[in-house]
DNA sequence: ATAACTGCAAAACGTTTGCGTGTAT
DNA sequence: ATACACGCAAACGTTTTGCAGTTAT
């Protein structure tokens, strides 16, 4: 029973695809390498960017990427949002589809042919509130 | 007349600053050096980021995380958003206030408390559309 | 069988830091 | 005079790449 993909499907990204799937906490690259190595211990790290890079390209995972941080990865392909905690760098998702709206704004106002949207908010989560971090504004 | 700031306004610091000022195109670190060279030749690099990185904490600049790439500088410090073109990478602003209304939506929904949002729609500018380049999506 | 995939090590990249010298206040 | 700022070069953490051996198809 031949998949019909252009690349194979092996362990190390079938491991990272579920793992992704079933988490929800935006792990970077490296993150990904650790929970993978619990199951597949020689997989390098190399190999773990090659393949999110992989299944990034192919659809199958998403990059949330803040310019000057670590990338992080994400299970959940359809177009949503994240809210980033400033003190412990936590990514949540946001439901929260403003999108559709602006995009005609923004199609009409600048003269693009808006494709996408990444809408990042930054606060400081429940657990970080009142930790005494919020003087480093 | 001594100034009222707990920091030097030297040479480097004004030129990057008035220049971060005078300019729309949201240039990066190293775009920014090769600028300040154009006056001041001997300016390093490293002053460059410890500069950028003074001038943003001050609030004077923004810094500005556009998914995927190196963290990129603006003079205007007002709370703005950006529209970014897939093809030749150009950044620009966008005027619109989506902030406020959601602020409350998410403090509510995740218990976050929301400092800021950065919103950055990607698509095609005017200038590249049609130049048979959106074939790479 | 063979093209795709892998681990490893090294390179590349953007950014930060230590140190001794220079400069704004 | 002195604390702050600087240039230089080296270090840093993240990501990418070259290569030779391995594996899925």
């Amino acid at each position: 029973m031949p998949e019909n993909r252009d690349f194979r499907m092996t362990a190390s990204r079938r491991e990272i695809l579920s793992l992704l799937e079933a988490c929800s906490s935006h792990p970077t690259a490296e993150e990904v390498c650790t929970m993978v190595r619990e199951r597949l211990p020689k997989v390098s790290l190399a190999t773990v960017y090659r393949n999110l890079d992989l299944l990034a390209r192919e659809g199958l995972i998403r990059t949330i990427s803040v310019a000057g941080e670590q990338r992080r990865y994400d299970g959940m392909v359809e177009e949503h949002h994240h809210i980033r905690c400033e003190v412990c760098g936590r990514v949540e998702d946001v439901e929260l589809s403003c999108r559709d709206p602006l995009e005609a704004l923004l199609a009409d106002s600048k003269g693009y042919e808006v494709r996408g949207c990444t809408l990042c908010f930054v606060g400081v989560c429940g657990e970080c509130a009142g930790d005494g971090a919020e003087s480093d504004e």
